[in-house]
DNA sequence: GGGCTGATTTGCT
DNA sequence: GCAAATCAGCCCG
């Protein structure tokens, strides 16, 4: 009960229910080969789940980012097959997890046919389930309250941290058991939003490409 | 609230 | 060698 999520008019969803929901509503692997942009505004209202270590997390898209090797400087695979980058090459509806600035995992939904490299970077969630392992996670255990958890989820270092997503899960199928995406019943979804398009963050190159979204006036967005 | 800086590892040049 | 799709802590005010 401490767990369950309180939203709108104060209708309470036991875990288990709202997982099985989430579990029967997964985005179809058929979605991913849309092109990339719309994907990366489709994304924001949808939820990204976790199930790692038989614990629930879960939370709303608010934040996206596009990134499409053929055109794109910023995008890891822009000068070629590699190592880090080759899930980005393969088959849409994987993610693509990778690891920077020594500390922080990313977390990316592979787009485009097999074959073109592009992704949509996850940068900021709403959490809906799990908050107590998040703040475990993310090592606020001892802090509570609005202010705080605001803190679980609004960057994308951050939701992996508090969804214990890692290196492990590169290559995952966003359709499978381990991390997924699913649409989300009505009484956790986002009142209507309109989507701020503008220029991406933390990159050096292709900072003029309009490819971030994100819900305007969620406070869960990284920076606005 | 905003600016600066160190952390810390991976992978590419 | 070094830059990196970042974050937290510290300073300032």
């Amino acid at each position: 009960m401490t767990n369950s999520p309180i939203i709108g008019s104060a209708v309470l969803t036991p875990d288990q229910t709202l997982l099985e929901y989430l579990q029967a509503n997964k985005l179809p692997t058929e979605f991913y080969g849309q092109p990339t942009l719309d994907i990366a505004r489709q994304l924001l209202g949808k939820a990204l789940i976790s199930l790692v270590d038989g614990r629930l997390a879960a939370g709303l898209i608010v934040e996206t980012e596009g990134y499409i090797a053929t055109i794109d400087p910023a995008c890891h695979a822009y000068t070629g097959l590699t190592r880090r980058n080759a899930v980005m090459w393969g088959v849409p509806g994987r993610a693509y997890v990778y690891f920077t600035y020594g500390n922080h995992w990313m977390i990316n939904v592979v787009t485009e046919e097999e074959g073109l490299a592009a992704a949509v970077l996850i940068r900021a969630l709403e959490p809906i389930a799990g908050l107590e392992d998040m703040r475990r996670r993310r090592g606020l255990h001892r802090l509570k309250g609005k202010a705080e958890d605001r803190q679980l989820t609004n960057g994308p270092g951050k939701l992996c941290q508090a969804l214990a997503i890692d290196g492990t899960l590169n290559n995952s199928d966003l359709a499978g058991d381990s991390i997924f995406i699913a649409a989300v019943p009505p009484n956790l979804q986002l009142p209507p939003f309109e989507v701020v398009e503008t220029t991406r963050i933390g990159i050096t190159r292709g900072v003029d490409f309009p490819w971030r979204y994100y819900v305007k006036g969620n406070r869960f967005v990284s920076k606005w």
